[in-house]
DNA sequence: TTGAAAGCGCTAACAG
DNA sequence: CTGTTAGCGCTTTCAA
């Protein structure tokens, strides 16, 4: 059995209000005495049980973050941030996968309250209303990611996406571009995200001579929707002379340059690809993928900063926080002529 | 504020400890009084909390892991096998990440004990006796894992390398290869698990009717190592008409590839090339990384059953479990003549 | 079957 | 500066 306060405050023949005045610095204590109680403690390995501790301050030191998948590296990048920036200010995380099951969600939002987390970080890659009204309802700071829709009503952390697609597209028109194909991908949501990055895309096609907006939809995000969208993508690219092809992710990229290798077609000699978000994979793969960087880690860093700012001012704060984003100039896409 | 065991009480109009008993179902409550209860509890949204619960029964039912980085994506899997596992024994995990460092590592196994954490796994790419000494002066189930070092005197759970070093060369030769190139790290700790892949390696080349090894270090285990190696390589294969190299991980081959790839070297066609690890970008890439896979995500899984079944037989299984090995054949090595 | 009471390890008035 | 005491929210004897 471990020591507790009383342990020490025995050994050091004090009360334990001393001993507990000593390890929390919270009242005067005269040298000597709290010399004995130290030297206790350092004898009897003593460490407070924080549990304890927690009861009676109302204080638990844990920030909940439910995350879809903790396998994608865009995910971990973020909960890295998390964790990094709660260890400075003493909170510890706990972590729990839904794997996108909104049901999992629930349960586990309300588990995170039993444990007395002291804020919730969800990031999600669906929307779910009646997630996010529960946890609203705890009355605990509150911080929602999500790469793929988002939620005006609730605090986050992004980057702007529209200037993403707009400035993404200016370099590659600069590149000497001028038929751009734009991939997004299929998706009925109001609130994608999609759309703010294709009205960027336009805006920055308008300003071409000609100015025609190619748009094509893969199925969904993932690798294989990229390679699947291969054989339509190609023809488009053959009918309308096209020769650069901007991913609404780093995934769908990835899929499409797959394709291409597995047909022989060249990147970015044949096609330059571009893609969004600069997940880990992006500057491994070869050809090295051009691309936005999301700043996960900093997103990750950010939120939670908020949270623990919230928790310390008592302020809540509505309002969106935009980090600046950055083209990462790779190989996928090359200058034409 | 949340409603406690007293609120649902009152409404109820018994006493705490029936609502302690009906919660946890742990003595007979009468149908009708029970009845009360429940409803209590419905219309008060209460829910038990945790921490005060875990501060009478001992029992905090959360496993503390202390990852280098859990950006890594191996790392990410085994994380997702504990987490998914712990789950289903209604644990919740405490995360850590330790970037490697000595101390940050000693601090974090402390906060983890005030936390009262029941177990901890500590998932290391570093050997650090002095850690492993602290964690176990803990008295609570502990387990280590370690891609690449082994300490035989913990419990650990992973696959025997001398066998996958064996059955991966044994691949290789069967495609046709007559000298194969294993590519190490330099490394001069005792506990590396390198030997144990070399051994598998040198018996299976024994078998070949030269049997000549070849050995080459790169300076570490990193995407960068094994690119930084190429040139070295390059000259060894050129000398010793090698065609095939076996990489060490997976990061290694992947540098490796990249340093080919850069250098208009193709793979598989002029150098067949294999990994270890099996991480996630292993079947991302182009070619596809033929590699040995090393079960993550199930060494996670294992770990963590370890731990709670220790928990529960307070039996503590020293042996290190050994999980089944899978070599994934895919694009990187190729049949020859 | 139910309630009263003690106590888990700690902090925080309150008195002295 | 120090000790006594109450109490955080819950479980668990012990009696009734």
């Amino acid at each position: 059995m471990a020591a507790t306060i009383k342990d020490v405050a025995r050994l050091a023949e004090v009360s334990i209000s001393t001993v507990s005045r000593v390890i929390n610095d919270s009242k005067p204590v005269s040298p000597e005495v709290r010399r004995r109680v130290l030297d206790a403690i350092e004898e009897l390995g003593y460490k407070p049980n924080e549990v304890a501790r927690s009861l009676v301050t109302k204080k638990s030191n844990l920030i909940g973050i439910i995350v879809t998948d903790i396998g994608n590296s865009y995910i971990a990048q973020m909960v890295r941030g998390i964790e990094e920036v709660g260890r400075m200010y003493n909170y510890d995380i706990i972590l729990s996968s839904s794997y996108g099951d909104v049901e999992t969600e629930k349960k586990f939002a309300e588990l995170l309250r039993s444990k007395q987390v002291e804020g919730i970080i969800l990031i999600s890659e669906i929307i779910n209303e009646e997630v996010i009204e529960q946890i609203k309802s705890f009355k605990i700071p509150f911080m929602y990611l999500n790469k793929y829709y988002n939620n005006l009503n609730l605090p986050s952390v992004s980057i702007d996406h529209y200037e993403a697609g707009l400035r993404m597209t200016n370099y590659i028109i600069e590149l000497g571009h001028k038929n751009i194909l734009y991939l997004t991908a299929k998706d009925d949501e109001e609130t994608s995200l999609e759309k703010y990055k294709i009205d960027g895309y336009k805006e920055a096609v308008k300003g071409l001579e000609q100015g025609k907006e190619f748009i094509y939809s893969a199925n969904g995000f993932s690798i294989e929707d990229g390679y699947e969208a291969g054989d339509s993508v190609v023809n488009i690219i053959r009918e309308n002379n096209i020769t650069a092809v901007f991913c609404c992710q780093d995934e769908i990229a990835i899929g499409l340059v797959n394709y291409c290798y597995d047909n022989n077609i060249k990147v970015p000699e044949d096609i330059s690809i571009c893609g969004y978000g600069d997940t880990k994979i992006a500057s491994i793969y070869r050809p090295k993928l051009t691309t936005i960087k999301e700043p996960y880690y900093d997103i990750g860093a950010v939120a939670i900063r908020k949270i623990i700012k919230q928790l310390d001012d008592d302020e809540v704060e509505k309002a969106n926080t935009y980090l600046p984003i950055q083209i990462m100039k790779r190989e996928s896409c090359k200058k034409i002529q």
